[in-house]
DNA sequence: TGCCGAGAAACTGGATGCAATGTTGTCATT
DNA sequence: AATGACAACATTGCATCCAGTTTCTCGGCA
């Protein structure tokens, strides 16, 4: 028996799939058989398919022939690889950005993410200032990538992003205090954006995320110790 | 009654939509009918579904709840953003390519891509030149795509490719002294990823790249004039 | 003439059935 | 005991069918 939430359209199968995947329910390289995913979901295998269609595309399963679709297993060097995509392509959105302005509303945004992202780091609870870090860090992110307004750019983001989560996001749970040392730059990316300035914003978030990548480098390194 | 070529699997419905889609077969934002493709292609409406949901994760369709399948439509903004990011993408590929090396089956393929792209140079017949040329570059550019080794990066590139194509396809075949002139920027970037030089190949990819752009935009504004 | 709405037609979303392909387990042979 | 052939089973690929939604048509009305 299944939850059943009378999701309204079949999008839904493939957002519940892809947080399945993220979270590492299924064992990298486990073949996912529709008929019992169909079950599992309530549906038939027909959005199923659909569902795992759109996975693939987004690179978190892979399909073989006449053999359906199996998880995707990534190694160290997909990892360096994302992040170093994904520093061009935030690099790239923060140029865009500040080409083409801010809007009033992404203005208002940003500024309400940075606060609460210096807000989260004062909190004495950690783990509520990592959730609230990290929702700020989305929020901050997220509207960048609108006011660039590029469709390719935020889906490059987006299959950057798609890559890594699972390892990230545990090692990321590691140095609130790593994060501390960080947070001054999403004020000078901003900074940047604000003031017009293409060249400086795309440097400062490029060097960003790649500092953040480093810093993952590290607490990975550290974890395994 | 259809050609009926005898696709041994599904993938051939979404290529042979998808060299229609690039060749401009039908009007951008166009509605894709669902059992009209399934008759022309002969086959039903489940794998042209299939098919079209791939393509919409490619960027070349759009889907719309309830609603089916679009043409994607570009605008000039559409354009120039992927030539910088593909830009940044296939310098990061020249990047990794010479971090990684080459292998020797891609030394023989890119060095017999740059005989072919000069012989090309070289044709009294324009046509032909500009189609040996084109599969000279194709070759020079897709196998430092393989020497880069990471799919992602890959993915990317053809996510900018994908957009372009019908527009910069025809444009490109102006001006076959500016190709001329850029022709020595092949052979630069693969001397310095033969020298495992990861800075400078990235730097001149990228920059060949955006004198690509350059050049396109050039036509395009000649071509209106 | 132009606008609006009800009903019809067309189309998509999802479920199901069947043929083809892939997988697995058994058993005989060496 | 290891191996290979083969048959039974499981799974996918595609076609078709039905239900819900959208789109079109056409008559009514201002």
């Amino acid at each position: 028996m299944t939850t059943t939430t009378s999701e309204k359209r079949g999008t839904g199968v493939a957002r519940r799939l892809r947080t399945s995947l993220l979270d590492g329910v299924w064992e990298p390289g486990a073949r996912l058989n529709e008929v019992q995913l169909a079950g599992q979901l309530g549906v038939s295998r027909t959005p199923v398919r659909t569902a795992l269609q759109q996975l693939a595309g987004e690179g978190l399963v892979e399909y073989k022939d006449n053999r359906g679709f199996f998880v995707r297993q990534f190694d160290v060097a997909d990892i360096i690889d994302a992040f170093e995509m994904r520093a061009l392509a935030e690099g790239l959105a923060a140029r865009l950005a500040a080409e083409r302005g801010l809007s009033p509303e992404d203005e208002i945004e940003i500024e309400a993410a940075l606060l609460q992202g210096d807000a989260a780091l004062k909190l004495d609870d950690v783990a509520e200032a990592r959730r609230d870090y990290s929702q700020s860090n989305d929020r901050f992110h997220l509207t960048i990538h609108r006011a660039a307004r590029s469709r390719l750019v935020a889906d490059v983001i987006g299959l950057c992003n798609n890559i890594p989560q699972t390892l990230t996001q545990n090692v990321m749970s590691f140095s609130l205090e790593s994060v501390r040392s960080r947070a001054h730059q999403h004020h000078e990316i901003y900074a940047a954006i604000l003031a017009r300035q293409p060249r400086e914003a795309e440097d400062l978030m490029r060097a960003h995320v790649l500092d953040v990548r480093r810093a993952v480098a590290r607490d990975f390194a550290r974890a395994r110790a």
